[in-house]
DNA sequence: AACGAGGGTGAGCAAGCGCTTAGAGACCGG
DNA sequence: CCGGTCTCTAAGCGCTTGCTCACCCTCGTT
């Protein structure tokens, strides 16, 4: 979709799509400073300090400390849901669909885990409307992981039992690597993203290949 | 193990040990608020507000806000640790002691999903010692289920490649429910509890009963 | 009746917050 | 060489924050 989200190589660049470069270089701080303390505990003097400005040249980008929080998140959630549409549009069976979902989808959140961190945690922080919106996004990812599943129990492949609540967990492993992926740590985003997509072929009771 | 927490009826009675009444009231005050906005963006006078009292009040039975932080976070804590080794060290197979230590996990992060949000969410906001006093009872936390995975493999009940992979997994899996789960949603505690234990059991590769 | 101890309050301090404003410098078409 | 636009800064405003302090009230004990 967006032209400047990718450079001429080829390879992807986060925020691409966010300018001027000054702009861009005040929403990576504030993802940073978001992902380490928390929306409420980061300041904008932090924000405008981290991209080597003064914090009165926040606001000639932003026009509020929210409206950071908000155009962070919603780029985010349009990701993660490209990502999940992606796989189910796929071809191939339900459970490589699913599979491959579940593998993209937890590696994203591995990757970039301080960007999903501040996506996946600081809904509450938006405003009203700004948190409606961005509910309906999420709404949209669930019905995706859904579609799969019943897909799956439709052609026989998967005996799942409870198509909701199993959508739920799916979603909900998925999302908790954010939480606890260190890259210090001893798994790669690539090996985590193997580990689930295992689990939760597991979960749905997939027959193994 | 403390006397208080039961009342001589015998219903458990949270945040008992707590006491003079007015500082658990204070407490009881400062979970709902951590709870529904955050500890950073909840403020000192809020607290005492829902507790009935003057802000200076909440400064004769806690130091710091951050004291306040750390008192539900380590009785949460060990509340958590205790319902995983009891279930841990229950009688049956591995299978029925895992479903049991999930169903019960699981359980308490619905119930009391105010408190829990607090504790498995707010940790960075506590101090460098008081962190490093509860990540050592996650520890024994990820430990005591490890030990029930490790025994399933070792008695031939569980197929797990990756035993701390899994462990990770199944612990995020509930831990996450603290985050999603919603008292006017559709399914109650119990039902979340089961519907887990039972994929947490196809996970591990246990075989249906 | 006098007393000390401890839980409670009203007022307020120093610091830090999000955000605004006045103006400086860089750039550019005419 | 000018005037307009855009980006950025120094200074600071009004307000809220976590926390303190001087004082009061209610006790059980002597």
């Amino acid at each position: 979709m967006s032209v400047a989200e990718e450079t001429p190589g080829g390879e992807d660049m986060p925020w691409g799509e966010v300018t001027p470069e000054a702009a861009r270089r005040l929403l990576v701080a504030a993802v940073e400073a978001f992902a380490e303390r928390g929306y409420h505990a980061t300041t904008t003097r932090d924000i405008a300090g981290r991209a080597g400005m003064s914090p009165a040249a926040l606001y000639i980008h932003y026009k509020t400390k929210e409206e950071l929080l908000h155009r962070i998140s919603r780029i985010g959630h349009d990701k993660a849901l490209e990502i999940l549409r992606a796989a189910a549009a796929g071809d191939g069976t339900a459970a490589e669909r699913l599979a491959d979902a579940v593998r993209s989808f937890v590696r994203w959140h591995a990757e970039r885990h301080t960007t999903a961190r501040v996506v996946q945690y600081e809904l509450d922080a938006l405003g009203p409307e700004h948190r409606a919106e961005i509910v309906e996004l999420r709404r949209e990812s669930d019905a995706a992981v859904r579609g799969i599943i019943d897909e799956g129990v439709a052609a026989g492949e998967f005996d799942v039992p409870d198509v909701p609540g199993t959508t739920v967990a799916v979603l909900s492993l998925c999302i908790d690597v954010s939480r606890w992926f260190n890259v210090q740590g001893r798994r790669t985003p690539d090996e985590v993203g193997a580990l689930y997509a295992d689990l939760v072929l597991r979960m749905v009771g997939a027959q193994k290949k």
